[in-house]
Formats: structure tokens, sequence, C-alpha cells
RNA sequence: GCCGAAGUGGCGGAAUGGCAGACGCGGCGGUCUCAAAAACCGUUGGGCUAAUCACCCGUGUGGGUUCGAAUCCCACCUUCGGCACCA
């Protein structure tokens, strides 16, 4: 009998084996062909990994042992993305210095994946957290601020060529939107330094804008959205979260925004992230339109959604918009005047975050504004729910299509009509008690209309398209004070003496006009008004998608983003506005109020100006202090440390070093770049070898960054690219997402009960515990095992030791086939058989591995183990084809359980090691199949199974089938209408 | 609310237009053993049945396309992931 298999002597020894010998070492570039596998970069937590976080870990070890054996020179470094709250927060805690427990917690991790045999390249390890890595952020942050987006050329250029420019030409050839004012070339050499600053904000690609923060007045610190709960309290110390706005750094990404969206096309990702990512950018055709006002005064807009322009029947300024003096009309100046100090007062106290929301409220202006595209008259109104901070603050209103300004609408009694066709083009028609004759259900009925009825009322669901013979259909049938409407698309009022479309502000005041006398009632403001006070019309009669546009003139009938392009030309060309691109995607928010995160390189000097610091005096780093409390104002901890703040300029100015720090996003966003080239003190990393291996070929990590983590990564490349720093411009070829590993699922009072695993709930599963009583080779297999790569699944504790139990099995079939024997029958198996079955393996543990599919890989060794079991009850043991046999499946093993290979190759006589073999080479001739079997079907069942050979044709494979007793016994008296032959598969009789 | 996925035996899953349930777990029967464990062999979706013959049913629910649907289309139900200061 073998010696038992031991998995801990054997790993242990092996791993120091490995380490000692740098197997897992890469060399710089050479001659043979790179593959760069990449893991998410991990935060380094003090709770240590769990074995879901080894689904993300193991795999891309399998990828990288593959193509190692393939012939690739293969990258597989790991670092650690160190900076971020919770460390902070624990830092706050336990006083200790965030620094130190990076250390402690990061060196546990490298344990752990030591532990599980990860073949990375510990040489490369980084770590952001520390001044030679953040040195290179800092160095990215100074480059983006002194880049702006040029439209233009479409990439990114230094912002001293702006500053040139605007001193020749000003603004005139930019481009700039008609919402930016323009500045002429004698205002900009008129300009003193601060206001240079200032408008060059606009155009930086770093630049210190407004934005919210949460606040919690009690703990008097900024909070993560994170920290607060669901009713608006903070988590630590439940006290009200308020909204406090202080000046921030952002990132222009929107500048990047359609290149983002743009090269999707070329990387090989999976589709939903794909989607996700273009959701996120959320590219939008909009338009910048101009309405002139009564005084002649241009009032600007700016629309998503130019092609509901003809359904624009009001517009709506902010408070504090300044044409709102000029159009209010003298009868309505107290009540404007007396509406917007109300506004700016109620503006002052800050509402909570995510408050319900509030009753619209608003005043007329008694002015009007000219429709550019219909010369439509309508009434401009001044209400709060128009922000000016916000685009133009004034926007058209289009109450049919637009929630908020449906909901305006119909409180202010103000005119609300369709201009874009359902999607789904549904419509309903209700029919009043008493209002139609008796006769008429049976006649709707014939004619195919579907309603249902209640209490004598009858609801009619039709389509838009029939509307008109619907109506010609019911209205010689209602009651000489009767009416009924077409509502939702089609769009009609029906009356006894007249039918009138629902189609302009005119026909809206017909039908108003009309049922008023009806109702014997005063007030009806407008058909949309009554409309929706009726229960059966409600979710009808709005909808804000994209559709076909009716009741618009030129444009209609005309698909969607068609009629988009052709208003924006319509307007273009008559000099009534601009096509704008518009992007959901905002500006990139990388200010931290917080101590551990990378420190922003610029100096505010005493008159005001931001002050780089300079490339060689890069890293600024964060002073080694006692205390990382935040302070009351709202500024980071490091406002505090008055001799790391204060700094005096070469030039003899004094200044202030900026006191937020980057949020980690920054970090891992070039991360992938630095391990190519992780001590070099002069550059981020050397371009020779930087061209060599970006992009990253195959990139693993969880789906839940799939929109901002891989967004900002790529916003990052595309600018290093824009500087000639890079020659690629997407760093990540492929992507893969792995699926979360949750707790084993329990049982509690009969209810399966499956949780993530957490601390809080005392359920996580450790790598440790697993490879101390199975190994690493088991826990490695049973990852690849649990479940297909990308599904959430619960760890099942059953199922390791079955992973266990194949490579027990792998171990004795290896070591001991001659000793050992089944007591079963004799089996019966060739020589030929266990060759096909070594090939087809191969083949299929090639294609796995390269398909992400490790659970079917595992699926295959085990087979192929099986089939050795099989051959050695045959008698095989011995011959050739068992010596090929045996030396595949151990290759084949080597990347998803490295140590038990390595000790089976060692122990059957081969040199060390076995991961530096090639990988084996499948024939495609000897995986062949000589026969197959052919399913024989009558009406598509199952009757009968036969083997052919295999290369049988179609002709052949009818007549078998045509010949088969059952196929005939099922055909029986039927005439035979088609037979269809799938060769190599099937053959199925219809009769 | 918005955006994105997934539903197949007792369990994890395989099959992505052509034999549903590969492989493993668990269960059942057997071999070996004084006995047990381990290991090995066989069996294991449901119904009907003397039967492991045959037949019928079966991939969340309802409809559709097709000679043929777990797979494609529509609607619904359920569950999960993301939503910009957790990373």
């Amino acid at each position: 009998m073998p010696e038992r298999y031991d998995p801990a002597t054997l790993e242990q020894k092996w791993q120091e084996r490995w380490a000692a010998d740098n197997l897992y070492r890469t060399g710089p570039a050479d001659h043979r062909p790179k593959y760069y596998v990449l893991d998410f970069y991990p935060y380094p937590s003090g709770e240590g990994l769990s074995v879901g976080h080894c689904r993300n870990y193991v795999p891309t070890d399998v990828v990288a042992r593959f193509y190692r054996m393939q012939g690739y020179n293969v990258l597989h470094p790991m670092g650690w993305d160190a900076f971020g709250l919770p460390t902070e927060n624990q830092a706050i805690k336990t006083k200790t210095n965030p620094a130190v427990l990076t250390r402690r917690y990061a060196a546990n991790y490298k344990r752990q994946m030591d532990l599980i045999g990860a073949s990375y390249d510990w040489s490369r390890e980084i770590t952001s957290s520390e001044p030679d890595y953040y040195h290179w952020t800092q160095w990215i942050f100074l480059r983006l601020y002194d880049h702006w987006y040029d439209p233009r050329l479409d990439q990114a250029r230094p912002i001293s060529e702006l500053e040139a420019e605007l001193a020749e030409h000003g603004t005139a050839r930019i481009g700039l939107p008609l919402t930016e004012r323009p500045v002429s070339a004698a205002a900009w050499l008129a300009f003193g330094p601060l206001a240079r600053q200032e408008f060059l904000k606009r155009f930086r690609l770093a630049y210190r804008g407004e934005a919210t923060v949460n606040w919690d007045p009690v703990d008097k610190t900024v909070i993560a959205n994170e920290e607060v709960g669901p009713d608006g309290k903070a988590w630590r110390s439940g006290a009200l979260v308020e909204r406090k706005v202080l000046k921030q750094w952002f990132f222009r990404i929107t500048a990047y925004a359609d290149r983002l969206d743009r090269d999707l096309a070329t990387v090989d990702w999976p589709a939903r992230i794909v989607t996700m990512q273009r959701n996120w950018i959320g590219t939008s055709s909009g338009a910048e339109v101009i309405f002139k006002t009564e005084q002649g005064d241009d009032l600007l807009v700016f629309t998503t959604r130019p092609d509901t322009l003809w359904g624009a029947t009001f517009m709506v300024l902010a408070p504090e918009h300044p044409l709102v003096a000029s159009v209010t009309a003298a009868a309505q100046r107290e009540a404007v005047a007396s509406y917007v100090a109300q506004a700016q007062a109620q503006r002052a106290l800050a509402p909570a975050a995510d408050a319900p929301e509030k009753e619209k409220t608003g005043v007329f202006t008694g002015g009007y504004a000219v429709n550019p595209v219909n010369g439509a008259q309508i009434p401009i109104w001044v209400a709060d729910y128009v922000l000016m901070g916000y685009g133009t603050g004034a926007i058209m209103a289009v109450p049919a299509h637009d929630e908020r300004d449906f909901a305006f609408a119909l409180k202010f009694g103000l005119p609300i009509i369709p201009v874009i066709e359902r999607p789904d083009q549904a419509a309903y028609s209700l029919l009043r008690v008493g209002t139609y004759a008796a006769t008429l259900p049976a006649l709707l009925r014939e004619a195919g209309y579907s309603f249902t009825e209640s209490e004598g009322q009858l609801t009619v669901s039709l389509t838009g398209p029939q509307a008109s013979a619907y109506a010609a259909l019911v209205q010689p049938h209602l009651s000489a004070d009767g009416w009924t409407e077409v509502v939702g698309s089609g769009w009609l009022a029906i009356f006894p003496d007249t039918t009138v479309a629902f189609d302009s502000v005119a026909a809206d005041q017909q039908i108003c006009d009309h049922i008023r006398t009806a109702l014997q009632v005063d007030a009806l403001p407008s058909f949309m008004a009554y409309l929706v006070a009726e229960p059966a019309y409600r979710d009808i009669v709005f909808h804000a998608e994209m559709g076909t546009p009716i009741h618009s003139g030129p444009i209609d009938g005309l698909p969607g983003t068609e009629a988009v392009a052709r208003t924006v030309a319509f307007l273009e060309e008559r000099g009534l506005g601009k096509g704008r691109k518009n992007y959901k995607v905002r500006d990139w928010l990388i200010s931290r109020q917080r101590y551990w995160g990378t420190p922003i390189p610029i100096i505010h000097t005493e008159d005001g100006l931001e002050t780089l610091v300079a490339d060689a005096e890069l890293p600024i780093t964060l002073p080694g202090v006692e205390s990382y409390e935040p302070t009351a104002t709202g500024e980071s901890p490091l406002a505090k440390i008055e001799d790391w703040v204060q700094v005096a300029l070469p030039d003899g100015r004094s200044g202030r070093r900026e006191t937020d720090t980057m949020g980690t996003f920054a970090c891992s966003s070039w991360y992938f770049m630095r391990f190519i080239d992780p001590r070099n003190p002069n550059m981020l990393a050397n371009p020779e070898e930087l061209a060599y291996w970006m992009p990253v070929d195959m990139y693993v990590g969880g789906a839940e960054h799939a929109v901002m983590h891989l967004l900002y990564a790529r916003f990052w490349t595309k600018f290093l690219y824009d500087l000639g720093a890079l020659p690629f411009f997407e760093p990540f070829q492929s992507l893969r997402n792995q699926g979360l590993i949750l707790a084993p699922a329990k049982e509690v009072d009969g209810q399966i009960i499956v949780e993530k695993m957490s601390k809080s709930k005392n359920n996580i599963i450790t790598p440790d515990e697993v490879v101390a009583s199975h190994g690493a080779d088991a826990l490695r297999g049973y990852e690849c095992f649990i479940s297909d790569f990308e599904t959430a699944v619960p760890w099942n504790v059953d199922g390791v030791p079955g992973v266990r139990r194949w490579l027990e099995r792998v171990w004795r079939i290896v070591l001991g086939a001659e000793q050992e024997r089944s007591q079963g029958a004799e089996a019966s198996y060739s020589e030929r058989q266990l060759q096909r079955l070594t090939h087809q393996t191969i083949i299929r543990v090639e294609n796995d591995i390269r398909n992400f599919k490790f659970n079917t890989m595992i699926a295959a060794l085990m087979e192929f183990t099986n089939g050795l079991y099989r051959a050695r009850d045959a008698g095989l043991a011995g011959t050739p084809a068992w010596a090929e046999a045996l030396k595949t499946l151990m290759l084949l093993a080597a990347p998803v359980a490295p140590h038990i290979a390595e000790e089976l190759w060692a122990r059957t006589g081969h040199g060390y090691s076995i991961h530096q073999q090639a990988w084996p080479v499948a024939d495609a001739n000897l995986a062949a199949e000589e026969e197959i079997e052919v399913v024989l079907q009558v009406n598509g069942k199952v009757r009968d199974k036969l083997t052919v050979p295999a290369d049988a044709d179609e002709e052949q494979l009818r007549t078998l089938a045509m010949a088969n007793e059952r196929v005939k016994s099922f055909i029986g008296e039927r005439s035979i209408r088609k037979v269809i032959v799938v060769s190599g598969k099937l053959v199925n009789v219809v009769v």
C-alpha cells in the first residue's frame, strides 16, 4: 500500500520550496507572449479572508498556472488598497496608527493567500497607503489639475495652451455651450489672477467646486452615505444627519463620458457590466433652446428631451433667475416678490437628506414666452422645484411627459397635452352609467373590443390606432348629455354631436367647454385634470418614456431618437438652439474630510490662489500623529496639525496645505500599472514594460465594482493615454465577475435561511479552518467545483470532503494501481478507449479554463479519474496508454491542485517542477469518437437510440430510422409529413 | 423608485435550439470486517407497474414561436446585486 495522502505535510513542504526557489517570480518583458491576470485590488480588513474571497483568488491562480504551462510570460501580482474609512475608524477606536493596522492586516491576508497555494509574485507587492505608491497618485492629480479637455481634438491638453488661446481669441473658438458665459480675449487679459483661477476652474480636469456632505451634528464630523441609516440618522451617534455644503475637489470625468461610452465596444466584458456602465454614463442627446420673452430677452433652457418641445405648455424659472423681475407683469409683482422672498428663506433651512417630496409651490409671473417650434405663447411661472444651480435655472415644462411638471400643472391648472405616443399604444375608454344605449355592449363585443363592466359602467380597452373606428361605433349610441373619451393613446373626446382630437391647447379648451356644460360645473382647468380624477384612467394618463411623437408638426411619427435629431437640426437651422449631449454621470467627487487617504498636493496661499506642489516635492506624506479624530468644523483631522498645514513658498508667500484627502477610488484607478514596475522611484512605471504588459488580459473580481471602480480606472487610463504616458486606452481587456459565496444554508422552523457571511452573524468560514481539515488542494478544488463561477451560492460544508475524496482517488490510482483492484466484476475497457478519454479530457479542461467553467473542469478531471479506475480493473495498468493517462492527469490537475500534483510528479520520478512543464497537447484524432449514439424521434419524442459510425451521413441515418421497428410502430397508420435529420445527433419523423 | 441579473431532483449544479438531470453531496442496497470507520461496487426526478418492460408527467407561473424549447419571444411571480463618501 502506498503512503496515505497527507496534505498538511506535503503542502507546507512544497510551499516552502517554491518560495525558496522564487518559482513564481516574474521577470521583465521578454520575447514570450505575455499574460497579465489580475484580481480586484483587495482592501485588507482585520477580519481576514473568508472562503468567499477565495472564490476570486483560486480561479485566477488556476488561470495563471495554466498560462505559465502554455508557455506565456505570466504576471500575477497582489497588493493592498489600504487607505479608507474602516481602517481609520479602527485606528480611532483602538488608538493605533492606521499604517500599523494596515501592515498587520495585509500580512495576514498574505499568509492566507500563501496558505491556499496562490502563485503571486510577492516581489511586486504594493500598498497604496505607502508614500512610494501615493507619490504617483499625487503625480496624476497634478496632471489632471494642469490639463483641460478640448472637445475639438477630443483629448486632454495642457492648461497653458488654453491660456494662450484665451489671450488670443477668448472663448470664441472653443465651442462653449450657450449656457456658458463667453469671454473675449480682451476680457481675459484684463482678468486678475483670482478671476483667471475662477475661470479656468471651469476647464481643469481636477477642480474645486461645491458639494453637499452628510454632517453628523453630534459627532461633529462628515460621515459616509453608508453610515447614514434609512431613517436619516447616523449609525454611530443616532443624530439626525444634516447637510452641509463644503468646497471639495472633483475630477471632470464628464469630459471623457463620450469616450468611456464609445470604447466599451472594444472590451471583452460581461454584457451586463457593459450595459450598467452605459446606463451609468447615461448619454442622451439634449438641446439648449432659446425661448423669447415678451420683452425680447432670450430665455435659455436645457432639455434632455427636445422631442417633447411641442408639448411645452409653460415655463418655470428658479426664484433666483435673473429674468424674474423683467418678465413679471405689474399685476403679479407683489405676489412674485413675496414668493421669491419666501423661497429664499426656506432654502436657508437645509432640508434633511431624502426629505419626502413636498407639495409643489409656485406663482405665475403674468409674463409669457414664445415656444420657438410652434410660436405658441406660454405662461412663465416661478417655482422652487427649479434650481438656479442646475442647468440654466429655467425649464420648459412638458407636463404630459415629466413627472414634476405633471404634478405642477395639475396643481395650478395648466394645460397638459400629450405629445409622445405610449410605446404599448394602450388606451382605455370609460362609458359611464346611463350615458349609453343598452345595445352598445353587444355591438362592442361584436366589433371585437374587450371591456369590463362594473355597476353599469363599461371600461373598454383598445389601442391608439383603433380610436377613430371606435369613436364612429360609439358616438351614435351616446345619450344626449353623455360623452366618452379615448385615453392613453389615440386621445379623443367623443360627444354625441362631435369628436375632438386632444392635440393642442385650443382643443383642450374646446373639450373643457363641452364637459363643463354637460357636468354643469363652473371650473374645469384642463381635460387632463378631469381624466386624472377618474380612477379607471389613473395608470394610463401619464408616461415619461421615449416614443413616437404625436401632435408635434414636422416630427410626428418619427422614431424617438430620430425625432430628437430632427428637432435639434430644426433648432440649429433657425438659430433657435443648439444640440448638446447630456450625460447622467456626474463629476467624480474625490475629497474626503479624513486623515487616512492620499494628501492632495495643493497649497492655498493667503491671496486665495491655488498653487501646485512641485513634482520634486512629492510625495506629500501624511504626518505621523497621535489622534485621527475629526475636527468639529468639517475639515479633515489634518487641518489641526499646524506645522504640517503651514508652508512657506520659495517666493516668500505663505500658504496652507489642502487638508482634504483623496477617496480610495483614486488609489485603485491606476494600481494595475504600478505592478508592472513597482519599485521605480523616478516614474509611475517604465514605458517599455508598460507597453509589453498592458492591458490587463484577465481582470477578475466581484460584480459590486461593476460601475464606479471600473469607470474611474478607465478614465485615468484614457487621460494618461492623452498625455502620451501610455500606448493603450482601455486598461482591462477581459473582465469576469465571480459570484458571492454565502453562509451555509440552515433550517430554522422549516424555512431554509441563506445569509451573507458576516462577522455580526458569526457565520464566516475561513480558508484556515478548511485547509486545516482537508488541505489547500481540496479547498481550491471545491472553490472551483461549488457552482458556476458567476453564480452566488451558499457554502456547503459537505462539499470539501467530496473533492478531498477525489484527490485521494487520484493519489491512489497514480501511486498504487498495481496493488489495488476493485472487488467488483472484471471491467471491459480498451487501451484505445483510455487514450480517447485522455485526449478528450485535455480538450475539455483547456476549454473550461479558457471559458471560466471551473466547475465542469473539475467534473472532467473526476470523470477522467473514474475512467482510470475502470481501466485499471480492465487490466490496463502498465500499458503505454496507461502511462500517458497518469502523466496527463497530473499535468491537468496541476493548476487546480498544485501541491498534490507536485508531490505525485516527484514520486513518479519526474523532475522538479511540474509547474514548469508544458501543458499536454491534445490530438484531435485520438480524441475522436468512432461510433456515436443517434436518437430516433417520432413527433419530437425519443422512441429509440441507435449506435452508428461517427461519419454516417444524413441519408444513411434516414434509412436506418425508417427501418427501425419502434419508429415504425409509433408511426402506425399515419402518413409521414416530414423527416428531420441532424447529422451526429438525431432523426425526427413528423406524422 | 431606477438600473442589472437569476429561478432545473432532497442539495450544489450540467446541458444555451436536438436523449433533461453530466459531475459531486446526501440517501438506499451490497462487498470487505468480530464490529465500526474508511474504501470499493451497484442504485437513486415523479407517476403507473410484479418489473430495472412499456407508457405518461417533469426545468418558477401563464401564453407564444418551432418538426423539436430548460435554452428564443411576451406577460407575471419570487429571489439576488448596484445606485455615486464602504471598498
